[in-house]
DNA sequence: GAGCTACCTCTTGT
DNA sequence: AACAAGAGGTAGC
């Protein structure tokens, strides 16, 4: 393995716009773990990320940053990085995207992985090129103190900032007195110490009063621990001024910047769509203060679909085994955190390889091992992830038509397909939650159904796409995400369900 | 075309 | 302990 290298990206992002822990476990990725100290590791692509968070920022450590890939990100990306910024400018309007805007996936970008394997035999040539384009920046020296990169490729529209950009440090003085700075500027600014220590009482959860009264106490009532996020921010200040962090060029820096606000899709405003959803459903309203954040991911396409054809008749843990399954015996290996090696997802001729239904059968796939090898061989016959890119260009409904073709995608599937990773953020996945909420909430005469027919569905889908609007996939994904089983310890705490509770405990 | 059922395997509930 | 039901469905009849 090339030696690899880490560092950490400060995205300013509030935790109504962006909250982890519901939208990591939520059932749109089946590959984030959350380790023991509350934080998330995962893979974007081809990189692997832990990723926590405080009320203001979100805190990136990329695990496996080769220098190899600067002279291949920088040349590569310049033109569509650049592209890519101006299509965002002519598709923002007050600070969202145009829903099913024509724009280049980040995904199309990062081909650059398997290219590289082509010309690592010219690496030392492309190398000496390299720190040219990179400039005056010494990318191969460890520096002694790290300086968390604040740039203004951070910027994002709709978000709130905590802090300014500031200039880059030319020495290492200048580094260390940022870097001090840095994480004076860093810590809960809002939360003093006695809040601190007194956050970790269940009880003033409800009454997180702080000098902004941005309703912050109404946000992150119950859903999140919040003693585990001021634990983790914590350990995350302490991390800051580790030496362990390499400085890589500030091009490599706003190159995965991108990487990430595309992955989170951060240049959506996830705070007025909650006000427009609650204004225009009273159920929305309701249960959104207990669920913030749930945004919807932009995950590569081959990915998405064969952890959706593994959903089927399962539920998500067992959609994650699968899935880890899949990349472990088909991927490549990419790096090692904390002891657990990371395999990158397989390529679809990977899956394509002979044999390969009978292995995945023998590894527990049951039936979908069949539409696994299947569908592997129909994307390899139409153009693997540049077909299914493609897709992102028709009109929903010929986007869903085309996602039909493969084996052992359906309706549900096909939906999944299209709103997580094919930028039709209108599309409903109608499955027996959903279901059970639109019978439940919205749709009564459907009670009497038992199963959900193509009619059903039609009829729920379009129920909640004209009720939201464009967006009404990420609408769904909260109510979703309301009524998943794991999240229920939030909604007891809630309102008269906490009273309840209580009643029945003094009864006893 | 609408509706029913088998399908793999694992977890959860009784 | 043993068994049934259900799990973010789909294909085939």
């Amino acid at each position: 393995m090339a030696s690899l290298q880490s560092f950490m990206i400060k995205l300013p992002c509030s935790v109504k716009e962006l909250c982890l822990d519901i939208t990591l476990q939520c059932g749109q990725s089946f590959r984030w773990k959350k380790t023991p100290t509350g934080k998330w590791t995962g893979m974007i692509h081809k990189t692997v990320w832990t990723l926590s968070q405080d009320l203001e920022n979100i805190y990136c450590v990329l695990h496996n940053y080769s220098q190899k890939d600067d002279y291949e990100i920088i040349c590569e990306t310049k033109d569509t990085l650049n592209s890519n910024s101006m299509q965002e400018q002519n598709s923002t309007i007050k600070g969202k995207r145009r829903p099913n805007s024509k724009q280049i996936s980040f995904v199309d970008q990062k081909t650059y992985k398997r290219k590289k394997q082509k010309i690592d035999e010219n690496q030392m040539c492309k190398l000496e090129v390299k720190e040219e384009v990179a400039g005056s920046v010494p990318v191969n020296v460890k520096s002694e103190t790290t300086f968390p990169h604040n740039a203004d490729v951070h910027n994002c529209q709709g978000l709130t900032r905590r802090s300014q950009s500031k200039k880059r440090p030319e020495t290492l003085e200048e580094s260390q007195n940022t870097t001090k700075e840095f994480n004076k500027d860093c810590r809960l600014q809002h939360a003093g110490d006695s809040l601190i220590s007194s956050i970790k009482s269940e009880e003033t959860c409800e009454v997180f009063d702080t000098k902004d009264k941005d309703n912050v106490s109404t946000i992150l009532k119950p859903v999140l621990a919040i003693s585990d996020l001021v634990d983790s921010c914590k350990e995350d200040l302490k991390d800051f001024t580790s030496s362990e962090y390499c400085n890589p060029p500030p091009k490599i820096l706003e190159y995965y910047t991108q990487l990430l606000k595309s992955y989170f899709r951060l240049d959506v405003s996830l705070q007025d769509l909650y006000a427009e959803w609650s204004e225009k459903d009273p159920n929305f309203a309701r249960v959104a203060p207990s669920f913030p954040g749930v945004r919807m991911l932009d995950q590569p396409p081959v990915e998405n679909v064969f952890s959706f054809i593994c959903s089927s008749n399962n539920n998500i843990n067992r959609i994650s085994q699968l899935v880890e399954k899949l990349c472990i015996h088909f991927g490549d290996v990419e790096c090692e955190v904390d002891g657990k090696v990371w395999h990158s997802f397989p390529r679809v001729e990977q899956l394509c390889s002979s044999g390969i239904e009978a292995k995945l059968r023998d590894l527990g796939f049951g039936y979908r091992a069949s539409y696994i090898s299947q569908s592997a061989l129909f994307l390899s016959s139409c153009g693997e992830e540049a077909w299914l890119n493609s897709l992102k260009l028709l009109p929903y409904e010929e986007c869903h038509q085309q996602l039909l073709k493969l084996t052992g995608v359906g309706p549900k599937v096909a939906d999944c397909i299209s709103l997580m990773s094919l930028d039709h953020l209108g599309s409903i996945p109608v499955d027996t939650h959903v279901f059970q909420i639109a019978a439940r909430d919205y749709l009564p005469e459907l009670r009497t159904c038992k199963t959900v027919t193509a009619k059903v569905y039609a009829k729920i889908s379009e129920h909640f796409r004209h009720l939201y609007g464009p967006y009404a996939g990420w609408a769904h994904s909260v109510l979703f995400s309301a009524d998943l089983k794991k999240f229920s310890s939030a909604k007891q705490k809630t309102g008269e369900q906490k009273k309840e509770k209580k009643k029945q405990q003094s009864k006893v």
